[in-house]
DNA sequence: TAAAATCCCATTGACGCCCAATTTTGCCCA
DNA sequence: TGGGCAAAATTGGGCGTCAATGGGATTTTA
């Protein structure tokens, strides 16, 4: 299977790294990426990492309308202000640097987290209540509609 | 019979393995399922097991909205993030890693548990609970229906 | 030159794949 | 109806490979 999926949890070492999970690697290779977009989430309070082909998107929507905008410069403040570009090291492996960690609320876990086309990074009792969340309200949904 | 039936509860291994029950595979193998999706239950505290097609379903539902919504990244979060590919090994068996066994509760038995066109994953006094809370409730509204 | 970022290597642990032993099941026949 | 068998299913474990982890050693940067 060629996407992100599932979530792992991973301790942060002494100098501050994680492993990527192999199964996220394998779908990194597969997808020919080897320079990732770190960038700080527009919804969640997570680091979400993509290719570079995502921030090429993400100008070309800026581009489509008036670059003076207000609009326009908010995207920019985001997608460029708030993203960076990274490697792994020889073993896989990403370091956890104070941009992801501030904004994802990470201390010493983080857990990867697929999300089809790309994965994310999040602090992992956050995801937690954030899924658990998710779960109750389709289940009041459910409980609406009957 | 095409669906998945009935429940059986199964011991695993020191490796962490269980052997799906043979009247499962067999129903696998009818509707041709090699790759399994196996996933974080929406409304029980259980993991679901289906074909790729559930997947692609849950996924075009997604696509039909606004890709940046809050709504549409939830959704992601419990079908993506809360959802992974399995196989089965060349006896049958399914490996039972924490992303199953920490989300039902699992420890060292497992429930199988026919849910027509998939089955699912239970820790074994959980289903039993949920199954007496059940009729207990029917049998009550019977009850005031009298 | 100290601190931090990289690179490199060794050890440990997990997983996939395979084979063997044991148990269960379905069926036939006395 | 009760055995007896053969086939299928289940279970246990070995082993090789790869992933994960931890810790130097080296280079870079401020």
């Amino acid at each position: 299977m060629n996407r992100f999926l599932s979530q792992v949890t991973k301790k942060v070492d002494a100098k501050g790294r994680v492993s990527v999970p192999s199964a996220f690697r394998t779908v990194l290779t597969r997808l020919d990426i080897r320079d990732l977009y770190v960038f700080q989430d527009f919804v969640f309070p997570a680091i979400s990492i993509a290719g570079p082909e995502v921030l090429e998107r993400f100008e070309r929507h800026i581009d489509q309308g008036d670059p003076f905008s207000m609009e326009a410069n908010k995207m920019s403040l985001l997608i460029h202000g708030g993203g960076v570009f990274m490697k792994l090291d020889g073993e896989g492996r990403l370091v956890v640097s104070d941009f992801i960690r501030d904004f994802a609320g990470i201390t010493d876990q983080v857990t990867f987290v697929g999300r089809g086309d790309y994965f994310q990074l999040w602090e992992p009792s956050a995801l937690t209540r954030m899924q658990d969340e998710t779960r109750r309200e389709r289940m009041e949904q459910s409980v609406r509609s009957t």
